[in-house]
DNA sequence: TAGAGGATTGAT
DNA sequence: TCAATCCTCTAC
């Protein structure tokens, strides 16, 4: 079942980055069904210096940010990599779960295909490999998660609390202070979380 | 309008 | 440890 559009608008991102956990992300390309399980999120609001949105301060690439909860927040980092997030909150509060890691469960072939590698552990273990994997672009930014093309659904697995880890996110160190927020979550010893 | 730098990755 | 690589953002 994919999550309904109240799931994303809660006011709290750092709930919802452990409430995704768990959950079911998945694309549709060329009518392939792929995807996995998501086991690694960050939490990112407005509030702190980690986050694109931070004060509030929109511009062109963060634009997203600020609608209502529900969207796709896709942008490309290092110039290499596109980032996906799921947009939270109300519109104008403008937060956002990066997500980082995802254990596969569709389309596995395909998405080793879309990887260029034969090595089922490296093809969704991080942000900017899972985007690879499962073709996702900046052609996805703000579309919405209960589309066709790209969708998060609730597999009806409940991640009990002792099996979350926090932790600080990573690569933000221009962040300062911030950066030591322990808003990294993912799910204890899954193999698939990144490195 | 130019210059710096980034929510990463894989190879050295 | 370092290069790849392309916008976006900021300052002139």
């Amino acid at each position: 079942m994919k999550l309904n559009e109240s799931f994303y608008q809660g006011n709290n991102v750092v709930k919802i980055a452990k409430e995704l956990l768990g959950k079911g992300l998945f694309t549709k390309i060329n009518n392939k069904t792929l995807g996995g399980m998501i086991v690694e999120t960050e939490a990112y609001s407005h509030v702190e210096k980690g986050c694109h949105a931070y004060q509030k301060k929109k511009t062109i690439r963060n634009e997203v940010m600020f609608k209502h909860g529900g969207h796709a927040y896709v942008y490309v980092c290092y110039g290499i990599h596109n980032l996906f997030n799921v947009v939270t909150n109300e519109e104008d509060e403008a937060d956002a779960v990066l997500i980082r890691a995802l254990e596969p469960v569709k389309g596995i072939e395909w998405m080793k295909k879309n990887s260029n590698t034969s090595n089922e552990k490296r093809i969704t273990s991080g942000p900017g490999k899972l985007t690879k994997a499962l073709g996702i672009d900046r052609s996805h930014n703000a579309d919405l998660l209960w589309s066709e093309h790209i969708w998060l659904e609730d597999l009806g697995i409940i991640i009990p609390k002792r099996q979350i880890v926090s932790s600080p996110r990573i690569g933000i160190d221009y962040a300062g202070e911030d950066a030591l927020l322990p808003w990294r979550f993912s799910i204890k010893g899954n193999v698939w979380v990144s490195k």
